[in-house]
RNA sequence: GGAGAGGUGGCUGAGUGGCCGAAAGCACCGCCUUGCUAAGGCGGCAUGGGGUUAACACUCCAUCGAGGGUUCAAAUCCCUCCCUCUCCGCCA
């Protein structure tokens, strides 16, 4: 959420954060409603003042002059309510509206319209050339016995898989190896709730918006989270922290559900869409600072990077450009790993600043040394996500005889298997 | 699921209708004192919004889990919801 004084003195920038993002927002309706708020508060707040000096002084007046005393109020209190129900009228359509402008664009962000205008910022490692005809994942699982997508779609319908074996020892290894890494570089490692309130998905810009994207459990009012960033910088939400305590780092494995709407017919084949998932996510909560949130962004884009170098997958990453940005973030790194099924770099990294956007919605402040209270900025970024890492795993390792080498780095976290061959 | 207790400032915690945006302690900040020291003294210190100011300051409004209500007046009384704790039941 942007600060209402903020899009009154910017107005046009809003405006062109909004056209940067192809969004269609209504700025001015959210000035009009202010507008005519702030208007309507000076009214208030004046009879209200008055109001209570006529109350105290009621207090001081002997019990026989009272009731004629508070016969006087009482006109003054009819008019009070009036304009306390003008108030709430406009308190939900402002903050509604407010909710859905986006956050402003780093003037580092690209223009353009989709992930087709993503421009290329690096290349690490090289995409192998094979001798033999390659065998995308689902077909390289498949012979391996390690997944089973039929059964999967049968128990649970489309979008979904199942893994057996090495393959599930692979994934439950990948994962707790991305846990290890991150704890090696600095951060707490958190398990968090999987199932969410409406304000964490609205504090994390998720809501309102996504609601078709969330599972929701109807009795209880509660959302199966599609990524641990929502509990996990909902962690502080409403407290205010000391600025010594800063930065948090926190790193957390939870499964993910996602129902895909809207991309039926995309990506229907394999591993690379589904409702349900797994994900190592890394946070951040640090100061209000957009040089220090700058270096947190490259240090979480590098840490997804030397993950994949361990995993030697050759990857890119992608400065986002305008139209593929979310609302609240301000700019994002993809990382793209190259899928040789694809001939392509497919994404499985997201890396997202957002300066004070989510802060403010959740109300995560901290105290400065200063004594002022600010809001946090806060951060986000893939560790790694199966199985989706599996795609590019499977077919970059995958040799003619069908089997599969995992790399070095990998094996201590797979029973030590250095290859994954057909068992029975 | 049943019964009970409770939610107050960064933290602990007092406050049952006007003198309370709120005692006290801790933490923190400033100044002073002191050099034997995990010390002492004085002062400051909730958040958001508005007015005013060059600024310091001053002032008004709202907020004591959330939302309604009673009253001239609510942290304090009533209702609904949320959360925490204790006991019982059930269950992993």
């Amino acid at each position: 959420m942007l600060d209402i004084k903020f899009v009154r003195e910017n107005k046009e920038a809003v405006k062109a954060a909004a056209a940067k993002k192809r969004m269609t927002v209504d700025v001015d309706r959210v000035l009009a409603l202010d507008q005519q708020r702030r208007e309507l508060m000076v009214r208030l707040d004046n009879d209200r003042a008055e109001q209570n000096r006529l109350s105290k002084s009621i207090g001081a007046l002997p019990a026989d002059q009272r009731a004629k005393a508070a016969e006087d109020v009482r006109d003054l209190k009819a008019r009070l309510k009036v304009m306390e129900e003008e108030e709430r009228a406009l308190d939900g359509p402002l903050r509604a509206a407010l909710l859905t402008l986006p956050n402003v664009p780093s003037p580092e962000v690209p223009d353009g319209l989709s992930d087709a205008d993503n421009v290329e910022i690096k290349r690490v490692g090289t995409p192998r050339k094979f001798d033999f005809p390659i065998l995308d994942h689902g077909e390289i699982g498949t012979r391996l016995g390690i997944l089973d997508q039929e059964r999967a779609a049968r128990i649970s319908g489309a979008r979904q898989y199942m893994l057996f074996g090495d393959g599930c020892l692979l994934e439950h290894g990948i994962l707790r190896m991305a846990i290890d890494h991150m704890i090696e570089a600095g951060f707490t490692p958190v398990q968090p709730p999987l199932m969410v309130r409406y304000e964490p998905m609205e504090g994390t810009a998720y809501f309102p918006g996504g609601e078709d994207q969330a599972y929701k459990m109807a009795k209880d009012d509660l959302y199966l989270i599609g990524t641990a960033e929502v509990p996990v910088t909902s962690i502080h939400a409403g407290e205010i922290l000391d600025e010594a305590e800063l930065p948090k780092r926190y790193v957390a494995m939870s499964p993910c559900f996602r129902r895909e709407a809207g991309a039926y017919g995309k990506d229907t084949k394999g591993l690379y869409r589904i409702h349900q998932f797994w994900k190592v996510e890394q946070v951040v909560v640090d100061r209000n600072d957009e040089e220090l949130s700058k270096q947190h962004h490259q240090t979480i884009l590098g840490n997804a990077e030397r993950l994949l170098q361990k995993l030697e997958l050759p990857y890119r990453v992608v400065n986002v450009c305008g139209g593929d940005l979310g609302q609240p973030q301000v700019q994002k790194f993809d990382i793209e790993t190259w899928m040789p099924s694809r001939g392509n770099y497919g994404e499985t990294h997201s890396a997202s600043r957002f300066h004070d956007f989510q802060a403010r919605r959740l109300e995560l402040r901290y105290r400065g040394k200063d004594g002022k209270v600010r809001y946090c900025h806060t951060l986000n970024n893939t560790v790694v996500a199966s199985p989706r890492i599996l795609i590019p795993l499977l077919e970059n390792h995958q040799q003619a005889d069908g089997t599969v080498i995992l790399p070095e780095a990998l094996r201590p976290y797979v029973a030590g298997r250095e290859r994954l061959v057909a068992r029975r």
